[in-house]
RNA sequence: GGGCGGUUAGCUCAGCUGGUUAGAGCACCUGCUUUACACGCAGGGGGUCACUGGUUCGAGUCCAGUACCGCCCA
């Protein structure tokens, strides 16, 4: 990140300005412009690379793999060497995209003889656009799949799309409204036609853009759920769940959509608190007793309800049961009945039963075999049910009309706002009308059942684990699902009926007549978009047919998916995955969070908080958007995304392309050689070593799905270990009067060290590091396809990094000094350094040139010990002291302060670890080697202690 | 109503099986045309880890309760 990207106080930041000025051309997202080639091929096999080993012992190589024959370090040509001073990724992008596709990288090869690595993608709605949250889940995707492809699998990322129907009906019915015309005057066939069309010319947009992103998918193998084979699979796997009684066809009640005209599963009805009313009416007693009240949040439902209940062991209604009442308006006398799921303490107690339009009536009335009066039609309107005061009337007209038709039949007692909750439907927010009709459902606990063992037993495992308890939530409450849609665009239910003999006939082929000869109707119907979905791991793999691709790529290894897609998709997934393969679907489903924007809102356009991908893409790089999105996935939480974050990894990835840009200015284009490890310096060994920690930070981290700490390990590397200590310890190497061999080897390590630093960030940021790659001296072929870094166990050297870490201690403590003490920071001073133990002296005493470079130091003298009289700066980093004797430019005050202030801090430190130590419970019961180390550090502590106290007494009193 | 998650620096978040001085980025303050980078360099300030109690030699970390926030299911 920047730290302080601007701190002159200029009134305009350059990045702001860049905010309103793109310096790259747009990219169409409708085109094909990715397959287009300006350019011949990129010539290269796979797998060649450059980042083989060049240490003649393997003990400090940063990659361990042997180098094939043909691994030579290659001289670059000159024309590839300039680059420019900042990195511009517009450009980039754009070119890698063409040349990877070019070069058919990303094809799957089960006969390549690696292990398999197969993911399918959560299909997007082809009418969609890609939104930030499809940026999350994909580049987690191609995090994973370019991470293991260069570790050598054989990775298949399956890319495709879902027809979703409804979304998609509607979007083709709007541009049919457009035109003067609909659905219905164009009739089923001519409209299917026109929902083809639409997806030819608009249905690659989300594809486009999902290139744009730089994902890794195998586009050859790539599905739409509606394609020839996928519908075949839907076809069979109805007509053998048909065949085994778990598909039937029923009246039922179900959750309708009057706008949309279809029904829709529960999972669609999203249930939100609404302020209404409550109503509380008086039904009439047929034999001219008391009568009744109730309450109702829906009246117009009176004209259907078949009967009045109470709980049975209400002790106000009980001699009522049994009893009848006369419902007000359509006069009709209906029972009164005991049911055990009524609230005595709702309303009065009573309540109106309308089993045509309440799914709790519903079920009460299968209980009491009541009658369903359907007095709400499927289009919203009032039926002759309803009696002809209301018929042909909106349900909501219906409402008014009969709540002033109660009043002044005096049977309205009250009114009172009321807030409840009141299902709209997902896709378009109508409010549901639950009403009784004919339908098709997939009995679900057979099938759940196996499904829920299957996470039980590990064979799909949840991340994070968390997530498997909502799954056997819903899994073991599941409900039967609502399969059919009524609308024309979608998979066609595969079932027929005869006019003659009222046959039905369910078959994966269309039948020509009935057996009694008599005509066929097909079922008007189409099925739910995610009965196909649940299909994806296996229908996208050819199944019916036993394909290769079947047999090598399922079960798949990971399936990567947001939470709130469970019920709808995973859950659905596995049912049908272990009922018609046999074999879960997936072994692992990592479960992200959801993107919000900085304050942790969710986002949404009407409050116009949602950050559009292609805009920072182009703002920022996409390596910088993916990068954010890798290190801001913790898993289990959601992702605050900040506009100022993915600036900052904009600014990450402008430090690696000048880091490059170093290393190449520096290295020439001639290939490193081999270096002996007695040449190396505490500082190659040293950044060997942390190179080495960091790749096992990142693999530990891809491994556990720690994208976010992978992503810090790789940053902190690079930003902090390689640019601001190795680079700045290299410079001295560099120099006219360098060693030359000194500077070949450190040139060596340099691009030794950046080859595996490419290839460790290429998973999160494709593009800028391909581009790097091909600038590097020889590098040969695809970094995309080059070999993930081995890690090699005897690159830790411990003891270079505790050298190291002192070093570092020191170097900042002497620029803290200079700083606090208000030395000009273009002053060369002199510094002195005294070390009691000998081989800490000597460390010094080998490192002071280079230390001497990096605090603009003068002169370091290492020195037996610090004259008391001198006028100095003191400190301490360690047991280091440090003087920068500053005769006539001490501020002997602030100098006293500054002191009092490190005493005070280390004083209270001390004092903190004397009394753990004093307290016997401690000394008794800490393991020892805690106690060994307090001990040690009191020790330090103390003798720290009383140097500071020397110093602060030598500068004498005011 | 049932369940789950969260509460750590001004902001957004890390902090694994309890053990030195609780970290990062952003923001903030100071200084800097140091020949890779001002999308930069160097230095710095800032936290009663929501609250209460418990376990323990030792709690941000484990347990219980409280408050507030969010999500899911009914």
């Amino acid at each position: 990140m920047p730290r302080s990207p601007r701190k002159s106080g200029s009134p305009i930041s350059i990045a702001s300005m860049r905010k309103t000025v793109s310096r790259h051309p747009p990219r169409s997202l409708t085109s094909d412009w990715w397959r287009r080639s300006p350019r011949p091929l990129y010539a290269g096999s796979p797998s060649r690379w450059c980042g083989r080993s060049l240490a003649k012992s393997s003990r400090i190589s940063p990659s361990a793999s042997s180098a094939s024959a043909s691994g030579n370090w290659k001289t670059k040509t000159p024309d590839a060497m300039p680059i420019d001073k900042e990195y511009l990724p517009g450009e980039v992008e754009a070119r890698w995209i063409r040349r990877w596709a070019e070069a058919d990288l990303f094809r799957a090869d089960p006969d390549a003889g690696k292990d398999p690595f197969c993911m399918v993608i959560p299909p997007p709605n082809v009418t969609g656009n890609l939104h930030i949250g499809h940026v999350l889940v994909y580049t987690l995707h191609d995090v994973v799949a370019r991470w293991r492809r260069m570790q050598g699998n054989d990775v298949l990322w399956l890319p495709g799309t879902d027809h979703a129907g409804i979304a998609t009906q509607m979007v083709v019915e709007r541009a049919l409204r457009d035109e003067g015309t609909q659905r219905i005057e164009l009739g089923r066939e001519a409209f299917e036609k026109r929902v083809w069309e639409w997806k030819e010319t608009y249905g690659n947009r989300i594809t486009n853009a999902l290139r744009t992103l730089g994902s890794s998918c195998d586009w050859s193998r790539e599905r739409f759920t509606m394609d020839e084979g996928l519908s075949r699979a839907v076809r069979t796997v109805f007509v053998r769940l048909y065949d085994e009684g778990l598909i039937y066809r029923g009246r039922y009640i179900v959750n309708w959509c009057p706008r949309c005209h279809t029904a829709i599963s529960d999972l669609e009805t999203v249930y939100e608190t609404e302020l209404g009313a409550l109503y509380k009416l008086r039904y009439p007693a047929s034999d001219g007793g008391e009568p009744l009240e109730l309450a109702t949040t829906r009246p117009e439902t009176l004209l259907g309800d078949t009967a009045v209940a109470v709980h049975p062991d209400d002790e106000r209604y009980m001699e009522r049961i049994g009893g009848r009442v006369v419902v007000p308006l359509v006069n009709r006398e209906v029972p009164v009945i005991g049911d055990g799921m009524v609230d005595p303490e709702f309303g009065t107690g009573v309540v109106k039963i309308t089993p045509g339009h309440d799914p709790n009536d519903f079920a009460a009335g299968q209980r009491h075999g009541l009658d369903e009066i359907l007095v709400i039609g499927p289009d919203g309107r009032m039926t002759d049910k309803a009696g002809a005061a209301y018929a042909g009337l909106d349900r909501h007209v219906a409402r008014v009309k009969v709540v002033a038709d109660l009043e002044a039949a005096g049977l309205l007692l009250s009114v009172d706002e009321y807030e409840h909750a009141v299902g709209h439907c997902q896709r378009c927010g109508e409010t549901v009308e639950p009403l009784v009709s004919r339908q098709w459902f997939v009995k679900v606990g057979p099938l759940a059942k196996p499904a829920i063992e299957a996470v039980e037993r590990g064979a799909t495992e949840f991340v994070p684990g968390s997530w498997s308890k909502v799954y056997f939530e819903w899994m073991r409450n599941i409900h039967d699902w609502c399969i059919s849609r009524q609308l024309w665009w979608g998979h066609r239910i595969p079932a027929w009926y005869c006019d003659a003999c009222d046959k039905t006939i369910v078959s994966e082929h269309d039948p020509d007549a009935c057996e009694c000869g008599g005509r066929l109707r097909q079922d008007e119907d189409v099925l739910d978009t995610w009965f196909s979905s649940a299909l994806w791991p296996f229908s996208t793999m050819g199944w019916p047919d036993e394909t290769r691709d079947l047999e090598h790529y399922y079960p798949t290894q990971l399936l990567i998916t947001g939470h709130d897609i469970i019920f709808f998709w995973v859950a659905r997934m596995m049912m049908t995955g272990l009922k018609f393969r046999g074999d879960v679907p997936f072994s692992k489903v990592y479960i992200h969070g959801l993107v919000r924007d900085a304050k942790g809102q969710k986002m949404s356009k009407s409050k116009g908080n949602t950050i559009d991908p292609h805009e920072v893409q182009e703002q920022y790089g996409t390596d910088a958007v993916r990068f954010t999105m890798s290190i801001l996935a913790a898993p289990g939480n959601d992702i605050p995304l900040a506009p100022e974050r993915m600036e900052g990894y904009r600014a990450f990835a402008n430090k690696l392309w000048n880091a490059t840009r170093f290393v190449l200015l520096k290295t020439g284009d001639a290939p490193p050689s081999a270096w002996d490890s007695e040449e190396l310096t505490l500082a190659d060994r040293w950044i060997l070593s942390r190179f080495s920690a960091n790749l096992e930070a990142v693999d530990r981290g891809l491994e556990g799905f720690r994208f976010d700490h992978a992503a810090d390990a790789l940053y902190h590397f690079v930003w902090g270990d390689f640019c601001d200590w190795y680079i700045e310890l290299t410079k001295p190497s560099f120099q006219a009067a360098a060693d030359a061999r000194r500077t070949e080897v450190t040139r060596s390590v340099l691009l030794s060290i950046l080859s595996g630093m490419l290839r460790m960030l290429h998973p999160i940021m494709p593009f800028i590091t391909e581009e790097l790659w091909e600038k590097l001296p020889g590098c040969e072929g695809f970094l995309a396809t080059a070999p993930w870094p081995q890690r090699d166990a005897y690159a830790n050297d411990a003891a270079a990094e505790a050298q190291m870490a002192l070093l570092q201690q020191t170097v900042v403590k002497i620029r803290n000094l200079r700083a606090e003490s208000g030395i000009d920071a273009g002053k060369r001073i002199a510094v002195l350094l005294h070390a009691e133990d000998d081989e800490v002296a000597a460390m010094l005493t080998a490192q002071r040139d280079l230390m001497a470079t990096l605090v603009r130091a003068e002169s370091i003298e290492i020195v037996e010990a610090i004259d008391d009289s001198l006028i100095a700066a003191r400190g301490l980093a360690g047991a280091i002291h440090i003087a920068l004797p500053l005769e006539g430019l001490l501020d002997l005050d602030a100098e006293r302060e500054r002191l009092g202030k490190d005493l005070a801090k280390i004083a209270k430190e001390l004092d903190a670890r004397n009394k753990k130590l004093a307290n016997s419970f401690f000394t008794e019961r800490a393991p020892a080697e805690v106690v060994e180390k307090e001990r040690s550090l009191q020790k330090e502590l103390a003798s720290r202690k009383a140097r500071l106290e020397k110093n602060l007494a030598n500068l004498g009193s005011t």
